[in-house]
DNA sequence: ACTAGGTTGCCGGC
DNA sequence: GCCGGCAACCTAGT
């Protein structure tokens, strides 16, 4: 009688290739009912219809479900005498809150709830316990004596010591239990793969990848056809301004909906670097890859409010500005600059870049040249980015505002040099800045620098065609890292002010406090960086007029407010970004 | 308490 | 091509 018939609930693991609830599913069941939830992604809605294409292969078929899924579920289950429902476990906060209301609901109504881990290579919680309950904060942390079975460690060494993750899954069978007859909520009228159209957009999608399970096979088997690129990869060694071919994979859109699985991808890298004598190492190496994504979603997973300044003991405070000026230059990729207005019309076109790239956007709204925080950042990535990814977008994020994982903020990516380094003729500006086409490599990175001759003849006036830089890159890059340098004095001297309070453990788990203190700083945290608060700008000040009095050629003033006026008179410019 | 090392900066001086 | 400056960072391990 039980397992009569199942459900198959698709969330991610948009796939049919190792997909363990899927194969859970099917076990003794005679009817197997997939079913999805409607959302808004172009890329996502081609993975449902490959994915529908996929079931039909089979003598199966997708039932696209409208309604909240803690309603509509348990109506359906009990319509079409369900008595199980499978799905692939997810650690996200809205998934987690989503799951647990469809859990009430479904037990409520006598439907065993399944779930299986397949959207990461590990259990993270297993890795946690693993690694003494707290997760580790760093990939990589060189072990100076011989590698012992020291309690805590980089995550490498904690993956090192569990060992390779689960193989995939088998693949489902290849006739798959089909929905039974005549049953009106599995009526394909209702239950078919929305349009865009019909999900509300009017605008087609210009993103050039495209979204599936078969294109995601597709480009892994393309990225195989070359095992010692494979082996070899490094990605610190990749170039950013490569776009006819990406200078990396382009698989994490498809690991971010599950269109490929991490543990095939894996496996298949395994392989490689058997059969091929040399390979590079994580955290460089493809595999290194994986591996952060792994790393962030077990920090992820287990820090609370992990997508958030206040209230995330893993974040670093700073006192960002609240400039909407300059956050919406950057957004609209106006800044003046045109490697960061290339990338971020790349984002706006694609839907993705290349990770240095974003390291270098990144860099520049935040602790590089704008000072703008870095959740204002994530949010316009996660609007934008087609593999937009809970926690690997607010980690990174940490990441290159020097918030947490990486600390040395005077590391910062100038807007002119890094890119000219790959792309020294500016053929990637050229690309998505059409109204740079003509500038000369010489000035296409600093076209403000080119004399009014040259800019007639390229058919872009700076001021007019394309706007003029919202900052001086020398002057606030180092009022930056002096704010950065008084942000970090101000946290430390808040914990050290927090440790008489002795109390809880800095990164526990239950840490459910949403009082903003980071790594133990307590409830002085607030003076302290109001005082230091006072030092910064003291500290901006100085720095800037001595910058400024270097940079003599410059028209930008010392103070930041004056960048920020001549900021507002570029509104014209805007046009030329598009 | 102390040290080594940290996926991926840049500039100027030698 | 290799330093030091930026400004004195963090975590993990001894």
């Amino acid at each position: 009688m039980a397992g009569k018939s199942s459900i198959m609930w698709f969330r991610k693991g948009l796939r049919l290739h190792d997909n363990p609830a899927l194969l859970d599913a099917c076990k003794d069941a005679a009817h197997v009912y997939p079913v999805v939830g409607v959302n808004r992604y172009s890329f996502l809605l081609e993975s449902l219809r490959d994915l529908d294409a996929s079931l039909r292969a089979r003598g199966s078929r997708l039932l696209v479900l409208r309604g909240t899924p803690e309603q509509v579920l348990p109506r359906v289950a009990a319509e079409w005498g369900a008595t199980r429902l499978c799905l692939e476990a997810d650690t996200e906060p809205y998934a987690r809150a989503r799951d647990a209301a469809v859990r009430q609901s479904l037990e409520a109504a006598g439907v065993e709830v399944a779930a299986s881990i397949s959207h990461t290579l590990y259990d993270t919680e297993m890795l946690v316990a693993r690694n003494g309950g707290r997760p580790p904060l760093t990939m990589q942390a060189r072990p100076r004596g011989a590698g012992g079975q020291g309690p805590a460690g980089s995550f490498t060494k904690l993956v090192d010591k569990v060992g390779d993750p689960p193989p995939p899954a088998p693949d489902p069978p290849a006739a798959l239990p089909p929905p039974a007859e005549g049953m009106p909520s599995a009526d394909p009228a209702v239950t078919g793969v929305p349009t865009l159209a019909e999900v509300g957009f009017t605008e087609e999608p210009t993103t050039p990848f495209k979204g599936g399970e078969t294109e995601a096979l597709a480009r892994l088997e393309a990225s195989f056809a070359d095992p010692k690129w494979v082996a070899g990869f490094q990605k610190p060694e990749t170039d950013p301004s490569a776009f006819d071919r990406p200078a990396t994979t382009v698989l994490s859109p498809y690991l971010k909906f599950g269109c490929l699985s991490p543990r095939l991808f894996h496996s298949r890298l395994l392989a490689v670097y058997r059969a091929q004598k040399k390979h590079s190492e994580p955290p460089v190496s493809l595999r290194g890859q994986l591996l952060w994504r792994e790393f962030f979603y077990t920090v992820g997973a287990h820090t609370p409010n992990f997508n958030r300044m206040a209230g995330n003991p893993v974040c670093r405070q700073i006192d960002w500005d609240a400039n909407e000026e300059f956050l919406a230059a950057w957004r609209e990729a106006r800044t003046g600059f045109p490697w960061i207005d290339a990338i971020m019309t790349q984002l706006r076109e694609w839907g993705w870049m290349h990770h240095l790239a974003r390291h270098s956007v990144a860099c520049f709204l935040t602790r590089g040249d704008l000072y703008v925080s870095w959740e204002r950042g994530m949010e316009v990535f996660e609007e934008l980015l087609i593999d937009q990814d809970h926690y690997l977008n607010a980690a990174n994020w940490m990441w290159l505002s020097a918030s947490a994982f990486f600390s040395q903020y005077f590391r910062v990516y100038s807007p002119i040099s890094f890119g000219k380094k790959y792309d020294p003729e500016g053929r990637f500006i050229r690309r998505f800045l059409p109204v740079l086409k003509d500038m000369p490599a010489k000035y296409i990175y600093e076209p403000w620098t080119a004399p009014l001759e040259v800019q007639r003849k390229a058919g872009c006036l700076v001021g007019k065609d394309y706007p003029r830089p919202i900052v001086d890159h020398a002057v606030a890059s180092k009022a930056c890292i002096a704010r950065m340098a008084a942000a970090y004095r101000a946290g430390s001297a808040a914990a050290t002010a927090a440790t008489g309070e002795g109390a809880d453990g800095a990164a526990g788990p239950s840490g459910s406090s949403p009082a903003p203190k980071a790594k133990g700083r307590g409830g002085k945290a607030k003076e302290a960086v109001a005082s230091a608060a006072g030092k910064a700008a003291k500290a901006v000040a100085g720095a800037a007029g001595a910058a400024g009095k270097k940079a003599a050629g410059t028209a930008a003033g010392s103070k930041r407010q004056r960048t920020l006026k001549e900021s507002l008179g570029l509104q014209g410019g805007k046009e030329a970004a598009s």
